[in-house]
DNA sequence: CTTAATATGAGTCCCACC
DNA sequence: GGTGGGACTCATATTAAG
């Protein structure tokens, strides 16, 4: 609410400051230094650093050559002056803390899930509350006057929150260990000199107020900033979570998101007051966005945020005479083995590929639209790590017109019809409503029907991509058409038990989500473990349900164009592959690879949707493959043990493909296009987490 | 129960125009 | 530079039918 926040208090919220880009620092990057590479500049602290320290001094350049942060580089200026001995020693007791933190954190993770303790988990979906209550009676200051509790907060436990349920059961020894455990993780969230950085300054909005005149939303977001999360997390994390979360539930979702910290200022958030999101959550954000307006100058996100190139050719297309750029550097942490290469849809919303690129090495997209391989048009960005020199397109060529790919819709097609290219295939297709409306609305003019006539049917057609196929009739695209169109063998997704409505979402890619679906495992503290935890025990109670569609997405996008950038491959790998396929889909992956003669070794396939993994399979029988194709229904099960196991038994992979669930992201999605933090986009963060694993594990054995 | 059919906008970019 | 219109989008929820 506007009135417990004045605009003078929002000016002084430093929203995003040092301590919780370093937290996001502290949780994923100690074990791979995102550094910066000047098109990563640190909005948010910019008033901290640039009072102390010169934009690009050569102070500042030295250190960011050594592979330390920018932020870092500023904190620690800040607070030792431009001393080069001192500012090395707070970088480097930095680093090594962090990193110390962040194996700490991993064994915490592993002895956890070890455990399946049942009470702790208890205590996490049940007892938090109770237990958080408890400990605030401890704390008088809190109900007399909110600024005590926060003045105090840093090092505190938990103040209450007054709209917290009564308390039902409440376990000691549990909860001491959570909030040990909870301590251990929240204070790397800060510099160990200086623990009140962000989240302090975020509080100090709630000083002034009387903690009675708080809405029921503020107390809780009072009460979390308290716990040591970032007010902005804790905003987004309750337009998420609804109304009604429970603080566990919360508190999950903001570790889940501390993937995704640092982009956060550059999402959707202020660009426009408007926000792609869910019809709920659309009130809540932009009373978030009022408490952010007035933060950040709007030339920063303009700066940050990727823009489409056109035309979307990425690196270059086999068709295309426009100069392409072929030389790109990739940052050295970035270089395999393995390659990898992550696929997802170029229209997300603003800031996702921000984020997504600066979760993979800062390494930039390359968006490509598929209408320059073939007669679809399907805009996609692409991050790899592979060269770019030297790519060949399949053969024989696709067909790139519409006429060429549906040669006998030639003869029906009206000169008033200008389309050449189909739009992208989506999930659903037209119906025969609409087909029929467009039918009389053409028959009743003999020869051309008027402009507004045209117009009508023009729209129509582009919006459903419906296709002349008789006198005065348009139709939706049949299912193997699509097949055809998308690059796959006929019937590939015919038959074997799938239905024609299933066809359609598994080559438009769509994803469905169901109560119990997946819930990613990030880097984050327990509490996602244990949501995880209690996920699969529901998911295992309804192992029976059928129908499940896919979670894939490279899958199909255009084999085509995906055939192009890996053509790079097979001069590389004469002896063949061995691939990790990541939200396999109907395996466009392997299709491409296996048209494009590459010889598939091992596939380690993921895919969440029985009936696509059994189009797989059968593709793979069909195809006589002589590797091995081992398949799993869902990236928890892909943990280090697992990898392990897996890079020991044929000796590592060398590419790691495939993209994330767009469900969020995508612009067709009226109900929950919730961005890269939505129910399934968030598996992001998995392809993350294994590509970092098998790195890892890789590096090791080298 | 499953399957199929149908209705349901908004976010974002681009570009002409002022 | 601002603005308004055009174009496009790996979807979901509900209802009907079998």
């Amino acid at each position: 609410m506007d009135k417990h926040l004045s605009e003078e208090d929002s000016d002084n919220i430093d929203w995003d400051t040092e301590d919780e880009l370093e937290i996001q620092d502290t949780t994923f990057s100690s074990c791979r230094d995102l550094r910066t590479n000047g098109q990563y500049a640190i909005s948010g602290d910019g008033e901290a650093s640039s009072s102390s320290v010169p934009g690009e001094s050569t102070f500042i350049q030295k250190f960011l050559v050594m592979g330390f942060s920018e932020e870092s580089i500023a904190k620690a200026i800040e607070q030792n002056g431009e001393n080069s001995d001192l500012v090395l020693d707070a970088l480097l007791t930095l680093k090594v803390r962090n990193v110390f933190l962040f194996i700490c954190k991993l064994l915490i993770l592993d002895f956890v899930a070890c455990l399946q303790a049942v009470h702790f988990l208890d205590f996490v979906t049940k007892g938090v509350d109770c237990e958080i209550n408890d400990a605030s009676c401890s704390l008088p200051g809190f109900h007399s006057s909110g600024s005590k509790a926060i003045e105090d907060s840093p090092e505190e436990q938990p103040s209450a929150s007054p709209h917290l349920e009564p308390c039902i059961n409440s376990d000691d020894s549990s909860s001491e260990y959570n909030e040990n455990f909870l301590d251990d993780v929240y204070e790397e969230d800060s510099w160990s000199s200086d623990s009140d950085y962000c989240t302090n300054s975020a509080k100090q909005c709630y000083v002034k107020e009387e903690s009675s005149s708080l809405s029921e939303k503020e107390q809780t977001i009072l009460f979390l900033a308290n716990m040591g999360y970032p007010v902005e997390e804790v905003s987004i994390a309750m337009e998420r979570c609804g109304p009604e979360a429970s603080l566990a539930e919360l508190t999950d979702f903001i570790c889940a998101a501390q993937m995704a910290r640092a982009e956060d200022p550059y999402l959707p958030e202020d660009v426009k007051p408007k926000l792609n999101h869910g019809n709920g959550g659309y009130k809540k954000r932009k009373m978030f966005n009022q408490l952010c307006k007035s933060k950040k100058p709007r030339a920063i996100f303009d700066e940050e945020t990727i823009r489409l190139p056109k035309p979307m050719i990425g690196f270059g297309v086999p068709t295309e005479s426009v100069p392409a750029i072929v030389q790109r550097t990739i940052p050295e942490q970035a270089f395999g083995p393995p390659f990898f290469y992550y696929e997802n849809v170029a229209l997300a919303p603003k800031g996702v590929w921000d984020t997504i690129s600066r979760f993979l090495y800062d390494i930039e997209p390359e968006f490509v639209d598929s209408k320059y391989f073939c007669a679809t048009a399907r805009k996609r960005g692409y991050i790899h790590n592979l060269p770019t020199e030297n790519r060949f397109p399949l053969l024989p060529l696709p067909p790139r017109t519409i006429n060429e790919a549906l040669p006998l819709t030639k003869k029906w097609w009206p000169s008033w019809d200008p389309r050449t290219k189909l739009n992208c295939l989506q999930t659903a297709i037209g119906s025969a409503r609409l087909t029929d409306r467009i039918r009389k609305a053409v028959e009743a003019f003999d020869g051309e029907p008027p402009m507004r006539v045209q117009k009508f049917v023009l729209d129509q057609c582009r919006k459903w991509n419906l296709v002349w196929v008789g006198r005065n009739k348009v139709a939706p695209l049949e299912p193997d058409e699509f097949e055809m169109l998308l690059g796959f063998p006929k019937n590939h997704t015919r038959g074997g038990g799938i239905s024609r409505t299933d066809r359609y979402k598994s080559l438009g890619n769509s994803f469905q989500s169901y109560p119990g679906a997946t819930l990613s495992v990030r880097f984050a503290p327990t509490l996602n473990q244990q949501k995880t935890l209690r996920h699969r025990e529901q998911r295992l109670e309804r192992s029976f349900v059928t129908s499940v569609i896919p979670h894939c997405a490279i899958v199909n996008s255009m084999v085509d164009t995906v055939a192009y950038h890996l053509s790079v491959l097979k001069d590389m790998f004469p002896n063949g592959m061995n691939v990790l396929s990541l939200f396999s889909g109907i395996g466009g992956a392997e299709v491409a690879l296996y048209r494009l003669g590459i010889q598939l070794n091992n596939v380690v396939s993921v895919e969440k949707s029985e009936v696509n993994r059994n189009i797989v399979r059968s593709w793979w029988e069909q195809t006589n493959q002589r590797g091995n194709l081992i398949d799993f229904d869902d990236v928890q099960q892909l943990n280090g043990d697992r990898l392990e196991q897996l890079i020991d038994s044929f000796g590592g992979f060398d590419l790691l493909i495939g993209g994330s669930p767009c469900n969020n992201l995508a612009g067709s999605n009226r109900v929950s296009r919730d961005g890269l933090e939505g129910k399934e986009s968030s598996l992001f963060y998995d392809y993350v987490r294994i590509l970092d694993l098998v790195k890892s594990i890789m590096s090791r054995q080298r």
